[in-house]
DNA sequence: TACGTATTTAGCAATATGGCTAAATGTAGA
DNA sequence: TCTACATTTAGCCATATTGCTAAATACGTA
């Protein structure tokens, strides 16, 4: 049951759910999500941890920049559902395609990705 | 995005979790979990409109009494995914299943179901 | 070592949530 | 109509949540 409400937990807010889509996208770094939500820092990186808390994302330090990716291919209980329904989420939320869009701009500009 | 939303939150809250498993057995009135959760009436009756306003539920008056039943048969967007998983999230939760056996017992000291 | 950049942690304020009791509402029956 | 019973609504309180800024931490480079 903990497991579980963590998990509904960490989709209950639109804004986690946004960043969990963009992250549909690929791995992305903590100050990519920033650029794209206009967020503060500290608010991005505490949601990161919860969804990551909650089983949903893995981190990845490299140098100063942690990269995070959505946990796809994790075979725990509740996770790949959970993580189909965000698909559908997201896909029909007009907030969320303007900030995928954003994302796209941002990594044509910076070739980067 | 907001429908999403409202069922998360709806699941994200153990006693209400509960309360959706124990009417995976079938319709119940409002009575009848108050007496095997023990809240207090008012607890009960707005956990289950907040399950209704999410579209999981349904109230049925009948008299005095309001009977709610799960939406099992909704053909409205995630809400057959989420009581799929309800029922994996209930089947191992320990409090859960005591209120269950709770519940069993009272319908058959009541005769009525 | 010292500095710059990225991130996290700590702490604050406004709002939301979930329990309760008391009061209001609705229905059935004397 | 009056009473009894089931439920809902309103309002209170403690706690959780989510945004923020400021401070602390971690890393790479001069």
């Amino acid at each position: 049951m903990h497991d579980f409400i963590k998990l509904t937990k960490a989709f209950s807010d639109p804004t986690r759910v946004r960043i969990l889509g963009l992250l549909l996208e690929g791995e992305l770094c903590v100050c990519n999500i920033v650029e794209v939500t206009e967020f503060a820092q500290p608010t991005i990186s505490r949601h990161l941890k919860q969804c990551t808390d909650a089983g949903l994302t893995f981190a990845r330090k490299a140098g100063g920049w942690t990269h995070y990716r959505l946990a796809t291919d994790s075979t725990e209980k509740y996770i790949a559902e959970f993580i189909s329904l965000l698909k559908q989420a997201v896909e029909t939320d007009k907030t969320f395609l303007e900030l995928r869009s954003k994302l796209h701009a941002l990594k044509k500009a910076k070739n980067i990705f």
